[in-house]
DNA sequence: TAAAAATAGATATGGAACATAACAATGACA
DNA sequence: TGTCATTGTTATGTTCCATATCTATTTTTA
């Protein structure tokens, strides 16, 4: 009776599933991607210890000693509260301390410790060594065109 | 005594925070550009009270007729057991069934109903229009070369 | 100079997307 | 006929995300 829902139904069987309509999304296309991305990243970062977030503040307040909560939560695009239990655990593991901050007593100075720097040092060499090999396969002139498009995709969020 | 920190921790306070050990990375800027994305996807979406997932699967539902849920998991690289409440949400809102199918007692036939393709029109041309606001600042020539990247990248999952 | 407003960091809580382990029912295979 | 694989599910936990609200402190305003 309903013999074309069931010529569908073989059809799905014997066919690939199609994602054609999502893939004319370049978010779609960016969300499959990322997914590759983030999950060599974890199993990147495993061996340190580290996830994406605890990874991306220590590079930070490595990189910028004296640095505060609420400037590191606007460089790392994350609302303040959720930067509290990163820098706990960071602080925790001896990797940086929150240093007072002598004119403002309600801020502390985020700074990282020779045991940071040094885990910043081999985290960042490994998460190099890692991104290389995804990238093999892509030209340098294809990544600056791709990551020129992620900075107008990123004032694309300032400008609305 | 400690001058040279100190001078660290004001240069912090008069200069911008640095992350371009992070922009090195293809990964965080993809992070960063992704994060505008999603933002706008979930804000597209919320008049459809869907969300990235719900939509991603409606979507493949109706572009494929009898799809399993294994298939579907496949095709959003997510795994089966976090299927399964999306789907739930999909039938309970009356967007799709879930269907026997004859020749295998084990599997669900999914099939969007007739609201499932209404609201498939709307949300598919709701998130057509709002991503073509996020890319009006990229030519079409950038947009395939960045498809076309992140196919390779994934594809690079598949190698490892 | 005191009050109001803003800021910095924190606690609490919840949502969404992700993961794994284990299970029962069913189908495929040797 | 027994073993292995598949399908969908329940249970549980992790990570990244959000908002509301609070206290202490600093800055601004009247």
């Amino acid at each position: 009776m309903n013999t074309e829902k069931q010529n569908l139904t073989n059809s799905t069987e014997t066919h690939a599933v199609s994602d054609a309509t999502l893939r004319a999304f370049i978010g779609y296309r960016m969300k499959r991607a990322f997914n590759v991305v983030r999950d060599d990243l974890t199993a990147t970062l495993r061996a340190f210890d580290l996830r994406m977030l605890t990874y991306t503040a220590l590079v930070l307040i490595v990189d910028n000693p004296g640095l505060r909560q609420s400037q590191l939560a606007d460089a790392m695009d994350i609302e303040r509260p959720n930067l509290v239990i990163i820098i706990d655990e960071l602080e925790r593991r001896d990797l940086i301390i929150r240093d007072r901050v002598p004119t403002d007593r309600r801020a502390y100075a985020l700074k990282a410790t020779l045991a940071g720097r040094q885990l910043y040092e081999r985290a960042v060499a490994a998460v190099t060594s890692h991104e290389e090999k995804l990238l093999a396969n892509l030209d340098q002139g294809t990544i600056k065109i791709v990551f020129d498009a992620f900075s107008v995709i990123e004032q694309a969020k300032r400008r609305t």
